[in-house]
DNA sequence: AAAAATACCGAAACCGGTTTCGAAATGATT
DNA sequence: AATCATTTCGAAACCGGTTTCGGTATTTTT
């Protein structure tokens, strides 16, 4: 007893096991006919092409994708390395980045293939192995380094790709990223409008060159806004919860800690608001906090995570559409994308009041 | 300026220009008798064996793929196909599972096809898709309903695969589990012995099997503990944090509420949390809370969620243990798995006491 | 009605490997 | 030295498709 779809008449067809010759010698073809036929070229008959398609649907013939792929030199597959990530928290991205890649690649009727990368050899070495045995036709890399040894190789191979964020060398590679330099001036705008004159900076590992057009956006917008640079305010991090907390333990344990801290992205975010609990901080009242990456988790924490969100599967497709482009024609222009993030309020951001009466001060300016 | 490994001599080869026939003209040999020296027959001279090798090395010959696989009748890759996740937060279990499965895959020289389900369509389709144009070599199944369609496919197919989690049909093939029954079993009597008599719980969708087992190890635990069964304290949920949140309302609106609530998972237990705050009840000295799968996130909220959890390292490389056997032959006995998962105290829960005073009520029994 | 154009399909090469089989060369046996 | 056994490799089939090329059969043109 099982499922298959009752009212079909047709008996039951185990997969696979009828190939094209078993189906060109059925008809009285060649093989060479029956793939024409199938593939819609002009030099067969209609009667025969109906033949020929209506005999496939009955027997229910899929072509082997390895020898139809061997044959015409493609692999019709994507290659996507996961970074090592020994234990890293909260990455809901990945896998929703994943699912919409996946999808769209789909829709072209590509194959995404992940592989892990093994944190002992070097980064490039996954991309090589792949490369090498022709596995995939191209890739699809995110989190990029500024000096990026992933994309000094393919370039240099000439291999297509596209990256999820930029690097030293964007100029000749297509790229997608979010506009975290304008995504950061906006969130900094923010706490500014709302009274805030002593922002800390939560950054990430100075090697993700994303976490760096943060920190510059949110800079760029403390500039304008005559606000004094104060450098102990800017506390590296690398993008985990722990680095957050270690990060928010050296701000707000300062004389004068800050009123309001950016982070780089949720996961050092929520490491911060542990820490500042601990330490003794109300949020928002006497700390704000922001993240970036709305990941929805954020939303059930208390207060709820105020965050700089974007649109994964818009980023997926969009990655997907560029590679698309690059494999159809490798001489084409460079081209990239730059989406923005919204800010969404969620209630771990407010206006600086008792911190400064903590401390016996009153708002300078 | 290329950052090529300095001190190399040869000269820059491009990748994947080399064929087999190339090799083969080089040496003076025929393709057949390079490719039986390149694997190791026993039938080549150790002389000729060595030339091949050292040209293949020098050369940089890489067999491609494709056209190995296709001789060989076999695709070396396996299909993992994500589950449609309509915006469904918290999946830092996919990431990390789709990590570990190719990793382990990897070492057995095998690729993974991640493959998105479209949710218009029924669920078995990317797997017939899979099947039928021969992408794969079997399938790595996870979140089991206990009537699975994939796996009443596959089973009737013939087609080699392994479940993460158990199904009606568990005895017909290979699966890995964690042993749910009994880590809830676990989390109740920490609950009881903490004091607690009244034990909400929240679980998943019915149609997956391993919440219903949580379930069942919770009231085994209640049973055995001789505590009053209460209908209404047993709510269902979607393993969603929304589904959480409706659950805990109509948990904690009731007019003896449960003190302590056993969650199905994180996510709904975030909700639960989310919910409880809102209700004006305090974690854990009005109500315990304890959830299952250990996200790493679980650690930054306030206060740290209580949780049961397991390796998802240790599940992928067990996972592809199964498989790599199963596709060696088909005949074997059917083989299973069950780790189990350990309750990991991180302080969402606690002795009760102030509710039953809430509420005017000495503690019965 | 003969010539030219067109429609249609078969034959065969090809993609890049693997594997079986048999023959030649070498070594061992008597 | 003739015979047999081994070693070693070439030749060719094969995996399952795609694509080019050329030759009939049919239709259109003159």
């Amino acid at each position: 007893m099982n499922d298959v779809k009752a009212g079909t008449e047709e008996e039951w067809v185990k997969s696979g096991e009828v190939r094209i010759s078993d189906l060109a010698a059925e008809l009285g073809l060649t093989k060479g006919t029956v793939s024409r036929a199938l593939n819609g070229y002009e030099d067969i008959s209609k009667k025969t092409r109906k033949r020929v398609m209506e005999a496939a649907t009955k027997r229910g013939y899929v072509p082997t994708t390895q020898a139809r792929r061997l044959a015409m030199g493609l692999t019709e597959t994507i290659g996507l390395v996961l970074p090592p990530m020994p234990s890293q928290p909260v990455n809901t991205f990945v896998s929703e980045f994943i699912n919409s890649v996946s999808a769209a690649l789909h829709l072209h009727g590509y194959d995404l293939l992940v592989h892990s990368a093994n944190s002992e050899e070097s980064e490039v070495e996954p991309y090589r192995r792949l490369v090498q045995s022709r596995k995939v036709d191209g890739f699809i890399i995110f989190r990029t380094h500024e000096k990026d040894p992933r994309v000094n190789y393919l370039l240099n191979e000439g291999f297509p790709f596209v990256t999820h964020g930029r690097t030293a060398r964007m100029a000749e590679h297509d790229w997608f990223d979010i506009d975290g330099e304008k995504a950061f001036r906006d969130a900094t705008s923010h706490l500014i409008k709302l009274g805030h004159q002593r922002i800390g900076f939560v950054g990430g590992g100075k090697e993700f060159f994303s976490a760096q057009l943060r920190l510059k956006g949110s800079r760029a917008m403390l500039e304008e806004s005559c606000l004094e640079k104060v450098p102990s305010l800017e506390q590296p991090g690398d993008l985990t919860g722990q680095g957050g907390e270690i990060a928010a333990q050296n701000l707000l344990k300062q004389t004068r800690p800050p009123t309001a801290i950016l982070c780089a992205n949720d996961a050092s975010a929520l490491g911060v608001m542990k820490a500042a609990r601990e330490l003794g901080f109300n949020i928002p009242e006497e700390l704000s906090v922001i993240g970036y990456d709305g990941i929805a988790l954020g939303a059930y924490i208390d207060p709820p995570l105020t965050t700089l969100t974007f649109s994964i599967e818009e980023s997926g497709k969009e990655m997907v559409n560029l590679l698309m482009r690059r494999l159809k024609s490798q001489d084409l222009p460079v081209i990239s994308k730059l989406a923005s993030a919204i800010l969404k309020l969620r209630g771990s951001e407010g206006p600086p009041s008792s911190i400064q009466n903590k401390y016996g001060e009153l708002p300078m300016n």
